[in-house]
DNA sequence: TTGATATCATTTGCATACGAATGATTTTGC
DNA sequence: GCAAAATCATTCGTATGCAAATGATATCAA
């Protein structure tokens, strides 16, 4: 009796399951947008990268701390920050001692120049984050920003 | 005559202005998000990186396509799609053939396997997507989506 | 106190990522 | 048709990024 509906309904179930759009997950935008964010720092600031300047800038916020807690701070994995910090020390703009007590940490801190050139890069830092966001009206960016803080 | 209202100005401007927040750039809330989520990635596919089931994902989609037109569909420059496309290769997931006319591009194709793989993982995808995105309303998913989309 | 455990740092191995240089092939312009 | 330019792929160098293993030091617990 009620054949035509059950062919309709099994077409439905049979159009494939709309098929997979790389385009669309959240995954493969994210990593769009972070290389675009890249880019844009690169062309900004030609000679450091995001990661060693996240390390400049939270140096300059929380001054001295030891190698492991900036990796908290700045979000990177104990292998990771270490190379970064080599290659700032490498460059002079950070020092490293061992704490006095707790002879396992070792202490990084900014020296005069690491601190020149944080104060240098932080108004062209705020250049590359209003580019980044150039696309978006204000409102638009708060909304983005706050959506991909909770997901982050 | 405006004396009192130069001397606001002056002070409006000296007012330290809000020291830099790390933590509500854009950049660096795109580089922890985009990190949840290759970790979440990596809870769920083992055995295959984000970049690599994007080739397979790709791959199914269009078919045989060169190497470089690849890249160009999953934002990855020639450099690094090489390194990719020969890693499936070495598991056997995709062939290679060289273009019978222009001797230059290399083909690339799902083996078999290949095809299987990307079948079995499609909906593990759906399910890493929908996890990384659980920390918002469907909405807010889609707003995020979208505005992510116009920056990227 | 001392043995087990935890923490901090380092090293190694693997996988993106991209700029720059190079070589092979094709297409364009004249 | 041929030299110049463009395209495709490869290689090299540098820089994240993370897991796993290791060593040094500190803390905890019996």
């Amino acid at each position: 009796m009620t054949g035509a509906r059950k062919v309709l309904k099994l077409v439905q179930a049979e159009l494939p399951d709309e098929r997979y759009r790389l385009q669309e997950q959240i995954g493969f935008v994210l990593r769009k947008a972070h290389q675009r964010h890249l880019a844009i720092f690169a062309a900004r600031i030609a000679d450091l990268t995001p990661p060693q300047f996240a390390a400049l800038a939270k140096l300059a916020d929380v001054g001295e701390t030891s190698q492991n807690q900036l990796g908290t701070l700045i979000a990177m994995d104990a292998a990771t920050v270490k190379g970064v910090i080599d290659r700032l020390k490498a460059r002079g703009l950070v020092e490293l001692t061992r704490h006095d007590i707790d002879r396992r940490r070792l202490m990084v801190s900014l020296t005069a120049e690491g601190r020149a050139t944080v104060g240098r890069l932080i108004p062209l830092a705020e250049t590359i984050t209003a580019e980044t966001l150039a696309p978006l009206s204000p409102k638009e960016a708060a909304t983005l920003l706050k959506l991909l803080s909770r997901i982050a």
